[in-house]
DNA sequence: GTGAAAGCGCTAACAT
DNA sequence: ATGTTAGCGCTTTCAC
């Protein structure tokens, strides 16, 4: 490995001058510019970030923190991320949690650590206090899921919004008996929303709340099937589904179907974030599109005003419009 | 920010002893200790990582190298990297190219740049010069896609005795003419592994090849039903489908239901990777499993060896075995 | 057990 | 147009 002192040292000319050449950072002359460059391709010459990092005390960086990425609704957001990061000369950098707090707070360390310049939470489970003590001494951005009275800006959803209007569609096309199944963590934002809108609007009608919510933690397509087969046990009156994820609606749907019962006829479906699952289930699934790749690029765009300008403490609340998609499962 | 200097000031000793404190890298007496940890905590200091790294010339950080991350076939292989990479210490960073050579440029140059310590190459996409000349500088390994004749270590499969396998399935079960769907670039060498048996068995066993693949990039269910749509009006004898990955065979089984045909009564149709969707496919679609998790995982421990010692110049190519998954849609 | 000091590779202010 | 030099924050060797 070479360094700048060797480069200098070769083409006879000073460090400050091959910095100089390197990032096109004052003027050279073609000659001497040539020499520098000469000699660092003889050398194979790669500036050290590290040096670079600690001298400007920036990385151009950023993190974004997401549970994992096998949900093809996280890589829509990524996408928009780092559509935004790129166009401002940012790379993006994606750590997975998988829920695990200890790989959290790893990450979470390499802001602190000025290893990044900023963060993107997906999918946040930081407790209260945490997130806006980082939020006081760090850019940070959160998207879809977010901590209730965080000072830490957000973009995402109305989730009770569209849950509300889902649950009103299956209510308007005559369901009265619907089950409610959840996907991930009974604590995350999206699913306390969704949750209340459910109950809500069971109310507003008259209706009976045919599901609770336990704390467990429900993956997608297992799950959908087996909370299916057991509320459908228990009660043979369920006409409607509401599920929270497309893809736990999927293994209801799929459960639904084994007992010889026809979707939409008997028993109505629908799902939430329109990802592929949904075109590609028999039948379609009606469901809730988030604009994913929008809420990216707001988020990006945000995080870097904070990061250009630290003391922009925006602590708002952005929400951005959902489109509920009617297909065949309802 | 505060720093180790000012650290070192308010508890009244050297920045070695906090240097020492932080690291317990040797003796500190306990009230000394106590001292710096007060002022750790009063100042609410967070080493900067940019001057260990720079003075340690290794962040313990990792690359991985990917297209994107949307399919799930990835993200088991990046769960197995992690795994190792954690209990090793070590960080692992996930970049998507979406075969992008400017991004792709970006990324390794983080490499070059001493921002990570070691690279694994996902659905590698670099030419065959620069990955051997990253190669003879750089801990490097491949997995999944690799560039033949490449001097850098990988782990992959043998996907030309698993499509062959499939193939010979297909054949003892009585299918005659079967069509062959490619998903992603056909430069790939997956791809071109697969496709080189679809022909050797077709041959051997005296049947027609039913298929070219032009170099179209094609994506999951929307090109499988599309590519489907055309085979199916030329050559209406099609009584088999070889897809290269499960979701193109949901697209597939989709073209072929949509024309009142029956799967596999009339059409048998063969996906790859065992992901999701050829459960959740109905009928599920017969795969090809590929201990994606455990190719992660070894293709870690490589290049931890690597890393650790960088004299290790391992260029062989490691296969692990597959085991074709018979399902109903065969 | 603790401190002084060199130096990792780089940039930028200042000098010429 | 180019060179000199200080210093970013940290670790580590060498003294004591």
């Amino acid at each position: 490995m070479s360094t700048i002192q060797q480069v200098a040292s070769l083409a006879r000319v000073s460090v400050a001058t091959v910095s100089r050449v390197i990032n096109q950072s004052a003027n050279v002359s073609e000659a001497t510019r040539q020499r520098v460059e000469l000699a660092i391709q003889r050398l194979n010459y790669q500036p050290n970030a590290m040096g670079t990092f600690l001298r400007k005390d920036k990385t151009n960086m950023i993190l974004v923190l997401v549970h994992s990425v096998d949900n093809p609704f996280f890589s829509m957001i990524i996408q928009g991320i780092e559509n935004i990061a790129h166009h401002n000369n940012y790379n993006v950098l994606i750590c997975t949690t998988y829920g695990d707090r200890e790989r959290e707070k790893h990450y979470v360390k390499m802001l602190r650590n000025h290893y990044v310049d900023g963060m993107i939470l997906i999918s946040n489970t930081l407790q209260l206090e945490e997130i806006n003590d980082l939020n006081q001494s760090y850019p940070i951005v959160q998207t879809i899921e977010y901590v209730p009275g965080s000072n830490a800006p957000y973009y995402s959803v109305d989730f009770y919004m569209a849950s509300f209007e889902l649950m009103e569609h299956l209510i308007a096309s005559g369901r009265r008996n619907i089950a409610y199944v959840h996907t991930g963590s009974t604590q995350i934002v999206s699913n306390i929303e969704k949750y209340r809108a459910y109950k809500d609007v069971l109310n507003k009608h008259g209706l009976p709340v045919l599901s609770e919510v336990s704390e467990e933690y429900y993956f997608g397509y297992i799950s959908g099937k087996a909370v299916a087969s057991v509320l459908l046990d228990e009660k043979p009156e369920i006409d409607a589904f509401f599920a929270t994820s497309d893809l736990t609606a999927v293994g209801i749907i799929d459960e639904i179907q084994s007992r010889n019962l026809r979707v939409p006829e008997d028993i109505s479906v629908v799902g939430f974030d329109n990802t592929i699952f949904s075109s590609v289930a028999q039948p379609a699934i009606t469901t809730v599109e988030l604009n994913t790749y929008e809420l990216g690029c707001k988020a990006m765009e945000l995080l870097l005003k904070r990061i250009e300008k630290p003391e922009t403490l925006d602590t708002t609340a952005h929400t951005l419009p959902f489109q509920v998609i009617k297909k065949e499962s309802s």
